[in-house]
DNA sequence: CAGCTGTATCTTTTT
DNA sequence: GATACAGCTG
């Protein structure tokens, strides 16, 4: 029986028999890019053979990973259970739970997320005393995030010239920031990348048996991976360059957080030996949809280009709405609902709300609870980082791995024993003195002098609490486990009568829903013949996405910010907020870079819709707390008009209409001002004008682009030796004199 | 030691 | 317009 290719297109055809070597595959928004991967590795498996085993597939979120093996699944009719399919975190940590000896961990680490990891820094800046007023534990933990993704290390730092005040103490406080996650056996979700990458520098004999063990590898969402996660690969494949990636560089939108565009656009410098297929048929969006994304996007500079088409039909237009403010924004989104759901028959879950920030959620929420319409909201708040969630987490964490202080501090005194900040700072300080684990200090209290016998009995008495779960955590089932701990502790009793009876009931119910969670874990783990134990389930809590738990099947209007939306399809999408300062955001717009990020944004949000697309500003937002007058998006202005029909709400619409379009299209018109215009004589900046930038210190003027406010500025900074392209209105830029 | 109250800061996106 | 935290009081 020969393979079926049924379904696919000739491109697709291609990319897929193409086994062997370093495959490159640029699949634009909607090109069936999916099919192809999921196609591809059916095909190794069947035609050519490959053991399951022997293949590894990293995807963006867990949620498409699952998705991705159930339909390769279908396709073989068998399961593929060795098949390593996950995020880049989830792969690594199950390398790392392997080799944890190798690293110096205990196999049982835990795993920090963001919360744990400024707690850490809170003490190690302490200890150091770094003054914490100026340099905040959060904006230390995203500089160093920023440094990790980027693989360096203390020694690295120290070589580079410091750029500013906190540069000077950043090295000291890694090493010991790392020293201290080290003893409480615990990594942070950056560690879990980088973790494997040293292993395998400084130990070839394990590094050759996951390269011999993975002959074939597969990423997808390649333009968004890190500096990080692209050696980790480059360790596997440079034996035998089998490595094939799949991404879009017009999709690249993680950037803020360490994503390297280079890594998809210098794939050919990597692997000079590299086949690359290219899909541009777009099989998602009516074509008028497509034609204004693209419209969108090909203002950016920096892509490789490409030209997306589909053969569907035109559609219906691109409807804008401009809004008095947010509640009118909302009440629009409501109406929209109603006439899709009544005039087109279609259910909630065809139609997903999008939005920059988190924030812009809340308003929609409750003109959506008003009107009785059933909605879920994707991220925010996860649900395992809600308060009580995470306190029982912090328990589980402990029995686990009681090495972990940062828990073990979040509850021992929750709910409330007696035992206070003085107590516990007192049986710190012992720990550190006797070279101990703070759990093992606990149990050892009696021997502290300042610590009356009464305040001892307390923690005695906790740390036999702890110390009997963690023996029971052997002999019962994780439901059992948890439910008698809650009760146990008293923490339901505690959220049963500590709140008013609305709160109550929520917290409550959370923690209900904790239990059926894991009661699904365990069944799956048994599905699949795997151990369902406590640590594998905390593994995958602190990595799972609120999209991974999202379920489209449900009747139920989708809301979520664009950044979560990606590689997700609706048959209408209303994008909200389209206005300077918030789609762009304020701080991206100074930077070209930044500001062509902001615009993929948009672009992946245009391109996720199927038949109907919605788009909407507001006049006036409130933000903070007082209201702040718009302008409409200049990304508006780069669809094209006939794209567009215009919806003005009931009141006043026709002078409102008209007074607009004009300020639009001038603003516009001066924003892109191009090369080819005349350079500004008046300008007080000039090619190799000296300059001074805030951020970036004193710099050179390399070349000039437009005039006026719009001006593009492109300087070259000295001090730390990068190029930036500026826009003049928002970058406060000032002339210096020469030195 | 616990609970209360006022203040600062937050809002960019997340593994 | 929430929420975390510092500082104060009982």
């Amino acid at each position: 029986m020969s393979f079926n290719f049924k379904g696919l297109n000739e491109e697709q055809q291609k990319a897929v028999q193409c086994t062997e070597g370093p495959v490159l595959i640029l699949a634009g928004a909607g090109s069936g890019k999916t099919r192809t991967l999921t196609h591809r590795i059916a095909y190794l498996l069947l035609e050519k053979k490959v053991k399951p085993s022997s293949v590894m597939a990293v995807t963006f979120t867990n949620k498409a990973a699952r998705e991705m093996r159930s339909r390769i699944e279908e396709i073989l009719g068998s399961t593929i259970a060795p098949l390593w399919m996950g995020t880049f975190h989830s792969i690594c940590a199950r390398i790392l739970r392997r080799e944890a000896e190798h690293l110096g961990l205990g196999q049982n680490f835990t795993i920090y997320d963001v919360d744990d990891q400024v707690r850490a820094l809170k003490k190690v800046i302490a200890l150091l005393s770094v003054p914490q007023q100026i340099y905040s534990a959060k904006l230390i933990q995203n500089r160093l995030s920023r440094v990790k993704n980027r693989f360096l290390f203390p020694a690295d730092l120290e070589k580079m010239e410091p750029q500013d005040g906190l540069d000077e103490y950043l090295p000291d406080i890694y090493r010991e920031y790392q020293k201290y996650l080290m003893s409480n056996n615990a990594v942070d979700f950056d560690d879990l990348l980088l973790k494997p990458i040293e292993l395998f520098n400084k130990n070839e004999k394990i590094r050759k048996k996951y390269a011999d063990k993975f002959r074939y590898v597969l990423v997808d969402e390649y333009q968004d991976t890190n500096h990080a996660q692209y050696l980790f690969i480059k360790k596997l494949v440079q034996d035998h360059h089998n490595i094939c990636v799949v991404g879009d560089e017009d999709q690249s939108i993680y950037g803020w957080r360490g994503a390297d565009i280079s890594n998809i656009l210098n794939f050919n410098k990597d692997f000079p030996e590299a086949s690359v297929f290219r899909l541009e048929e777009n099989y998602r969006s009516h074509d008028n949809i497509l034609k204004a994304a693209n419209a969108v996007v090909k203002n950016n500079e920096s892509r490789i280009g490409k030209n997306l088409w589909t053969k569907l039909q035109a559609g219906d237009k691109i409807r804008l709405y401009e809004a008095d403010d947010e509640l009118d924004e909302a009440k629009h989104i409501v109406e929209v609902i109603h006439d899709e759901m009544f005039t087109k028959k279609r259910n909630f879950r065809d139609i997903a709300v999008l939005y920059r920030t988190n924030a812009q959620s809340r308003v929609i929420e409750d003109a959506l609870r008003k009107n009785d319409i059933n909605y879920t909201i994707v991220g925010g708040t996860r649900f395992y980082d809600r308060k009580e969630i995470k306190d029982i987490l912090a328990y589980l964490k402990i029995i686990v791995n009681p090495a972990d202080s940062i828990s073990l501090k979040r509850i021992v005194n929750f709910p409330l024993r007696g035992i206070g900040e003085t107590t516990i700072s007192k049986i710190e300080k012992f720990a550190e003195i006797e070279q101990i684990i703070l759990f093992e200090a606990l149990g050892r209290v009696e021997e502290i002098a300042s610590i009356s016998p009464a305040m001892s009995a307390r923690v005695l008495e906790f740390y036999k609490l702890i110390k009997n779960f963690i023996g029971l955590s052997s002999e019962l089932s994780l439901v059992e486990l948890v439910s008698t701990l809650t009760s146990e502790t008293g923490i339901m009793h505690h959220y049963q009568t500590e709140y008013d009876q609305y709160e109550s009931e929520s917290r409550v119910e959370n923690i209900r829903e904790l239990f059926n969670s894991i009661e699904q874990f365990t069944e799956e783990r048994k599905r699949d013949k795997q151990p369902a134990d406590l640590a594998a389930f905390l593994e995958e809590v602190s990595l799972l996405t609120d999209v991974d738990t999202w379920n489209q099947a449900n009747s139920a209007v989708t809301l979520m910010t664009l950044h979560a939306a990606k590689g997700l399809e609706f048959p209408v999408v209303y994008i909200t907020g389209l206005e300077m300062g918030l789609l762009p955001l304020q701080r991206t717009m100074a930077q070209l870079a930044e500001l062509e990020e902001e615009r993929r944004l948009l672009y992946v949000g245009m391109t996720r819709a199927e038949e109907n697309l919605y788009l909407s500003y507001t006049r006036q937002r409130r933000r903070y707390s007082s209201s702040v007058v718009n302008t409409p998006s200049l990304f508006l202005d780069e669809i094209p008009s006939e794209l567009i029909e215009m919806i003005t709400s009931g009141k006043g619409k026709t002078s409102v209409g008209r007074g607009r379009k004009k300020s639009r299209s001038k603003k516009i018109q001066a924003y892109f001002e191009h090369a080819g215009s005349q350079i500004d004589e008046d300008s007080e900046f000039k090619v190799g004008q000296p300059v001074y930038h805030a951020t970036f210190g004193k710099g050179k003027i390399v070349s000039l682009e437009g005039r006026g406010e719009n001006m593009k500025i492109t300087v070259y900074f000295t001090d730390e030796d990068i190029t930036k392209k500026l826009i003049k209105q928002y970058a406060n830029l000032s002339p210096i004199e020469a030195t």
